[in-house]
DNA sequence: CATCAGGGCCCTG
DNA sequence: CAGGGCCCTGAT
């Protein structure tokens, strides 16, 4: 059992989201898998982050409305943190939590949309939210691959557990994630004796490439979807059902709709036609006549209320598509 | 008990 | 560009 840092120094921030923004359907995403570097209740948010080497726990706080959003950031270190660091924190705070990106002509144009106004409304301001950094997320993809939603937690908490260190904040306990190089200089081995499987070798590779600086995440948030697209395919064990999660949930394009695994081919087919199997292309072109520039987003939508509802009822047919 | 596909991806031919 | 192989797990 490895020793639990206490993050006992702490200052706080308070951040003003452009509108409109939903900090609850934000920030927390019923249709992830749970992991232990984050915690939600409605109104704060906890989570474990490592910025420029050092580790932090944040508590976020909804002070504001969907209309006039107000977002508390306390910081919590080892250490007292310089002006500098924290201005640079708080830029990268900003991205994460996607304060920032603008969907108020999404909010206006679909406002009177006649099937799905509703949901948009009850929805309102919920934007996707890359809480993770650009690693932390690409290891997520890797646990995701070919797996069930019990496998893929255990292998990512056998990585914290094994990588990562515990933290405690504001009565929290949170595992945090680990230098790229501390994954860098282990044996294959070590990972495929985690459960990894096959993905140690992806998982390796990706953490040579961070390691060694090969990676610009900022670069990334600069670049067109179709470069960005090419610039991700080319990280070792990242393909294009990654590449689908990491265009919308990590650099917040709105409209990266091009392919649809299949388990949510499936629950899209009930929610959008009540049908078993509507072949992918025709759940695509769905989205692309009704809500060009806006197709993942709204996708987004229709997909998180299922989940949210899934949370205060049970749901059958749902249940069956989700492979625990 | 064995067999097999899977919420992919890489590599080979 | 099609298809085999890969770690494991759960379904049959």
């Amino acid at each position: 059992m490895k020793k639990i840092i206490n993050l006992n120094k702490k200052s706080s921030i308070i951040l003003y989201p452009l509108p409109p923004y939903n900090f609850d359907a934000t920030i927390h995403k019923p249709s992830h898998f749970p992991s232990s570097d984050n915690k939600w209740e409605k109104g704060n948010y906890w989570i474990s982050m490592l910025w420029k080497g050092t580790c932090l726990g944040l508590k976020l706080e909804n002070k504001g409305t969907i209309a006039k959003p107000k977002v508390r950031v306390t910081i919590h270190s080892l250490k007292i943190l310089s002006k500098r660091f924290k201005q640079s924190l708080i830029s990268e705070i900003e991205w994460r939590f996607n304060l920032k990106s603008d969907i108020s002509e999404f909010d206006k144009r679909f406002k009177k949309d006649k099937t799905f106004s509703p949901l948009f409304k009850k929805w309102r301001g919920m934007k996707p939210v890359a809480a993770n950094s650009l690693y932390e997320s690409l290891v997520i993809y890797i646990v995701l691959q070919n797996a069930t939603v019990k496998r893929t937690y255990s292998m990512l908490e056998s990585l914290f557990n094994r990588f990562g260190e515990k933290i405690k904040f504001d009565n929290k306990i949170l595992s945090t994630f680990w230098d790229p190089k501390d994954i860098n200089k282990v044996p294959e081995q070590t990972l495929r004796d985690l459960k990894l499987g096959y993905r140690a070798k992806f998982l390796k590779r990706i953490s040579e490439q961070f390691d060694k600086k090969e990676i610009d995440k900022f670069k990334m948030r600069e670049m067109d979807k179709e470069t960005l697209k090419k610039e991700a395919l080319k990280l070792y064990g990242i393909g294009p059902a990654s590449v689908e999660y990491l265009l919308f949930e990590d650099f917040y394009h709105y409209d990266a709709l091009e392919t649809i695994p299949p388990w949510e081919q499936k629950i899209m087919s009930k929610l959008l036609f009540n049908k078993k199997l509507v072949p992918v292309g025709k759940i695509l072109s769905f989205f692309r006549d009704n809500y060009k520039n806006w197709e993942k987003l709204t996708f987004h939508y229709i997909w998180e209320d299922i989940f949210w509802k899934r949370k205060n009822q049970y749901v059958p047919w749902l249940e069956k598509e989700i492979r625990l």
